[in-house]
DNA sequence: GTAGAAGTTGAAGTTAACTTCAAGTCAAGG
DNA sequence: CCTTGACTTGAAGTTAACTTCAACTTCTAC
């Protein structure tokens, strides 16, 4: 088992899809991580490439780069990872994937929840709280507490 | 048929769940409207907790307000929409849901799309190109293209 | 050994979608 | 009529997720 090559950001970001600069931005961020050259170039194990794919499917579901680093933060961190350790994570995800999905589907199928309806009432409406998520919400600012989408 | 009761800023606040700010803004982007008291403050029609309803699930699908926006300007100007109105301008959406709800369900079901499988090319990706969008990307910086989540 | 492509950094800029602020004006009950 | 809470505006601030820039260094192919 001798040393794997190595991949440069250019040829991480052109198998990623994503930009160089955002590559630095999510190592700065701590999603993924760079060896370096003697003279301070980056170079990327390829499992890198794995961990964009996945940073990649949780984005394009909504979840926020934050949300991103802590289910990163739990695959093992001295090995690399298994197709059951990203499918274990995956799976924490399950319950919420499920919800949109639903949410999704009612949508599709002609908004016959919030707008369908006659209550109009959001606050109640299963497409906004398939968790149950009937909090109180006081006065004052609330900043982006929603995982999810920006909105209420 | 009287005048109905026009709804103020804070009832349509507590009703649709926006913050009165959030409504200033809708307003000024064009997504809803308010007629005005002789002192200038705003009235709204009952009517506007439907478009409301309605901007909220299209947000909640990761649409932008541009999209909902121009989804909104389908329906018709001079009377209020009726439930077939709504349900016209949602199956607009309706390929795109689908495309969607498919991600979702594959993301869901152990990732098995760009990280279960060998490939890593987000690029081609049925995940990331659910509707075939392989058009080529040439160099230089890209102003948020597209039209679902900020990523690629 | 050298040219030129590719890489480096920190700081500043960008965009969407709002919120916050300051300094007032309006509306409705008593 | 007056108080008090709701409402008004424009301008500036905020957050996430990046991109752009300028000035410089490193790598690699010849």
């Amino acid at each position: 088992m001798g040393r794997v090559a190595k991949l440069t950001v250019s040829e991480v970001a052109e198998r990623s899809g994503y930009a160089a600069s955002a590559l630095r931005y999510y190592e700065r961020e701590g999603l993924i991580t760079a060896h370096r050259t003697d003279g301070g170039q980056r170079r990327y194990d390829r499992d890198v490439l794995r961990r964009l794919a996945f940073v990649a499917a949780a984005q394009h579901v909504g979840l926020s780069l934050q949300e991103i680093r802590e289910a990163l933060a739990l695959l093992p961190s001295e090995r690399t990872p298994t197709k059951a350790d990203w499918a274990r994570i995956s799976r924490s995800w399950r319950s919420r994937l499920d919800a949109e999905i639903a949410a999704l589907e009612r949508l599709r199928d002609g908004l016959t929840g919030c707008i369908g309806c006659g209550c109009l009432s959001l606050k109640s409406c299963t497409i906004f709280n398939p968790d149950d998520q009937l909090a109180d919400r006081g006065t004052g600012a609330v900043k982006l507490p929603e995982p999810l989408h920006p909105h209420e």
